[in-house]
DNA sequence: ATAGATATGTTATACTATAACAAATTAAAT
DNA sequence: ATTTAATTTGTTATAGTATAACATATCTAT
């Protein structure tokens, strides 16, 4: 393991993913040794791009990869408030809004997490590695999040381009809805799936 | 012009597209005209249905329908504001936020506008009168809006229905970047359209 | 005219996000 | 090792966005 080839293990190491048409992922859908895994590799990615990948910015991005369903700004405050009581005491500092808005910032740079603008709340990504356009399925009921990536969505950022002229340098796709889990089904159950 | 003709007539009076297949619209190009037939619709459509279409909602809805680029919320509370002082003096009851967000929630509802959530601002709709699902393409030099619908934009709801088992009850789609006026061209200037 | 429904006004507050500057930490260079 | 420069985090204050709760006004239908 040289230091040299940082990089590719690292990404290596993730496989989040070898779907190749269009798929979705539960993002919150994460065992803790694929949280480990994600937390190693940033560390990695971190080191190689002469980053650092500091106890804050692992903290943050441990909470989001921990939670089951999206995590605002100010409930990451809280969270990591009460980290920090556990550890000092009542002598912890108070953890300010702009600590967690400028990790948060770090954190989308680097494409560790994603933004959900229309509720205003963080999810880890499926996809750390390369860049892509994907569509968020935001369940109303159980508020869990599902990724979705596939030729549709390239579809609409080539569309866009070629037919309107429109450059996108970055998509906000969110559909609001009810998750399979959370649909209510007719009497007879899932057929040929 | 019976009665019960109103809406099919006020619909007809629209036509705000006749496209079938992917293709855009400038949503802040709208003529003096075209914004005062949207108006009449809408005071049509409120008729048919029963509901008021009071001054306080024409106004908000043709603040929205004469911008040239997306208005906040509180962009509206100030334009208002200046509309009750030039008609009532200094004796105009201020606006407060409450007022212009139900009014919000109301044209939203019934389709008039469409709300974008990355940039937390309000545009009038292109196709006010049948349900669809939108991207908007919001240019980050010039500020406008275009709104694009097409087939590309049903696929992915009908994909993650059928391939994820997902409901979508609403769809933000919203793509940033650069629109073809802002977008630097090489030398030799577009050809073929 | 009155009652019930709808809409708007009013006050207060909650939630989300950033600006500006200070202190602490790290990395590099002497 | 000590200083310097760069980066990160802390701190204070404030800006921007949105809603809850209740009062008043307006409209509709009887």
């Amino acid at each position: 393991m040289s230091d040299d080839a940082v990089i590719p293990s690292a990404a290596s190491q993730v496989q989040p993913c070898e779907h190749q048409g269009a798929h979705s992922h539960d993002v919150h859908d994460l065992t803790p040794e694929k949280i480990n895994q994600r937390l190693q590799t940033a560390k990695q990615i971190c080191a190689a791009k002469q980053i650092r990948f500091t106890p804050l910015r692992h903290t943050v991005y441990q909470l989001i990869l921990e939670s089951d369903k999206p995590l605002g700004a100010y409930d990451l405050i809280q969270s990591l408030q009460q980290n920090r009581e556990k550890q000092a005491g009542d002598k912890a500092k108070m953890v300010a809004p702009p600590t967690i808005y400028r990790t948060l910032e770090f954190l989308l740079e680097l494409g560790f997490i994603h933004q959900l603008t229309s509720i205003n709340a963080f999810v880890p990504c499926c996809h750390p590695r390369d860049e892509h356009n994907a569509v968020f399925l935001l369940c109303n009921d159980c508020e869990r999040v599902q990724e979705f990536s596939g030729l549709p969505v390239q579809e609409i950022v080539g569309y866009v381009k070629n037919e309107v002229g429109f450059q996108v340098e970055q998509s906000v796709m969110e559909l609001k809805g009810l998750c399979q889990s959370c649909s209510p089904v007719p009497a007879h159950i899932s057929e040929g799936v």
